[in-house]
DNA sequence: GCGTGATTACTCGGATACAAGATGTCCGAGTTTGAGCGG
DNA sequence: CCGCTCAAACTCGGACATCTTGTATCCGAGTAATCACGC
């Protein structure tokens, strides 16, 4: 039970374009670089936040990738839904048997965390930066 | 990022413990059957508990596993750390940096979570089941 | 100056390799209960 | 009826085996910008 270290570079990533480049495209290489992993690996993470809508791809030279959409909605809980998956963190008694009510505490407790996580906006850590 | 199935299997048995035997030791072969898990992982599991000093073991004939210590301040919190471990759910920036912002909002998170399950005492739960 | 093609700098996606952790099994050793047996 | 012995029923702990998942790399294919060249 840990988050992976996909969630920790994908979190960061996004929390990098949005403090340095709002608008241009960033190559995966710079991307790779400023978090020291290998720019392959980080690729394929972003490809899951392309999927999700939270940034695009630009092909081609001069591409890499750039944030989509409305920046100042992007939670902390839609990057790590989009790379972890959206799957409640605690499965038990075949399926959706509500009676369980282990189940039913441990989904509470995950919805507290979820919500906390959905209140952080990334732009609003971004702002608070010390150094830019 | 998933709870293990242990955590699962370790929180049935404390419920069952609690709401069908809170005095008497119970083999490990009767909690295995009643939640369709080999004897022998269940012990494993089962053995963290002990370290934890949730339960304890009883040797010999007639031997098994029984509730130690106040019941009621039991909480599914206490379990959960029992067999997952106390770690953070979220490690970066090598070591204990405090100014990293997306650490510190991950840890307000959990926190939120632990908060939840902290309070969530299995005797209530226990007090809850429909069928006894 | 302008179009055309080649080059370069990128991303994309699949296949693959590797490592670690979760899950589960097996077995020998120690411990307690209780039954059996002899006095 | 008492005490001793022994077998049975347990748990304990370590050593495995297996399976899944996370992590990471490699490579071929596709794409867009830019540069070079010839007209």
């Amino acid at each position: 039970m840990k988050f992976s270290k996909a969630t920790n570079y994908a979190l960061h990533t996004m929390l990098y374009l949005l403090a340095f480049a709002p608008d241009k495209p960033v190559g995966v290489q710079q991307l790779a670089d400023a978090h020291r992993v290998s720019p392959t690996y980080l690729s394929k993470i972003l490809t899951k936040l392309v999927k999700a809508g939270l940034i695009e791809s630009a092909s081609g030279a001069n591409g890499g990738y750039r944030l989509k959409g409305k920046k100042e909605e992007i939670s902390m809980l839609d990057i790590i839904h989009a790379v972890e998956g959206t799957a409640s963190l605690f499965e038990c008694c075949d399926g959706e048997d509500d009676r369980c009510l282990i189940r039913r505490e441990m989904r509470n407790a995950e919805n507290a965390m979820e919500k906390h996580l959905h209140d952080t906006k990334m732009i609003e850590l971004a702002a608070a930066l010390p150094i830019r």
